[in-house]
DNA sequence: AGCTTTGTTCAGTAAGTACTGAACATTCCA
DNA sequence: TGGAATGTTCAGTACTTACTGAACAAAGCT
């Protein structure tokens, strides 16, 4: 095969930085995305960064270099992620150190606990009525729409979380 | 109509204290699943007490004596409601003083905020798919699970929001 | 005009969040 | 055994959030 003239790799190494800047956009968009959520904005760029890895398993070391922060944060993210069901840890045969990953499934555990906070505001129109339960209906109102659009997304939950999966399986 | 004796005021008495302590408590409940959802406690115990409040509609000043909160919180927090399309400010005929209260269809604006997150979330597996465009199947596979799950719920979005009013409407 | 009422603005501040990095604990290696 | 590598803990700190309440602006009343 005929080696690169200097121009070629002129071209890929700017393809490169390019792409270099495109990742650790990404990386940032997620922990924005995150912080949006009220999720910390770190635990947001190493579940970022987690998603396009290659590897897509990564030691601490690896994440405190590519995204420059410190060990201690790390530690404590990784282990809310963790918490929160959205990445696992991985041990490698031979390896001291521990891996980190995306967990199977994780948006379903995402979308179960989207369910979990449709479920709490239904819960709370229902103690809303029963504090108005002496009230004419017009007083109600208000609370019967909270409690009626919530029971019915919570009542369609479980499709969202079956059905979406059956759409990466199929 | 007979007089209530002492032992009857007095469980009159004690029932009120219980509605109000229960009132209080689910004021402050609003409060705290505002705050989860990234919102401030103080928004949430505006709207919590606007849930249950007769008239459904208080001034500023109402707000200040019920919530025992400064002028200038309440001022920026019905601000903040009324600008996510919560609440709603109303003037009443020959009244110098400003109203609020709870937007109708409230709950069709959070549900459409939702949406609005779960798109981003679809676009930014997008971004990180089009990062990963010369890499195999396998290493795309944990942004096409992201993608696939907030493409499928994005999709049935619009159904649950005109689906939830028309139960409402029912 | 002056006064009162009402809502807004913002300096000041308390509290909370989340990050750093040194110290430490644990495990493995020579 | 001592040293190296790895991950955890937490004191310290920077930063952010959100609240208070005084000062202010606007509007209505007398």
């Amino acid at each position: 095969m005929t080696a690169l003239t200097a121009a070629e790799l002129d071209s890929k190494r700017i393809e490169q930085k390019i792409k270099q800047i495109e990742v650790s956009h990404f990386v940032e968009e997620v922990g924005l995305i995150f912080e949006a959520v009220g999720l910390p904005r770190m635990a947001g760029r190493i579940f970022g960064w987690l998603l396009i890895a290659n590897p897509p398993h990564q030691s601490m070391g690896d994440l405190v270099e590519v995204l420059q922060a410190s060990k201690g944060s790390i530690s404590t993210m990784t282990r809310l992620l963790i918490q929160i069901s959205l990445i696992e840890r991985v041990s490698l045969p031979g390896q001291r150190r521990d891996y980190f990953q995306i967990k199977p499934h994780a948006w379903s555990q995402l979308t179960q606990q989207r369910m979990t906070q449709i479920t709490a505001f239904r819960q709370l129109a229902e103690r809303g009525l029963n504090l108005l339960s002496d009230q004419p209906p017009q007083l109600r109102q208000r609370l019967q729409e909270m409690h009626d659009m919530h029971a019915f997304l919570e009542k369609r939950c479980p499709y969202w979380i079956s059905d979406g999966n059956k759409n990466n399986n199929g």
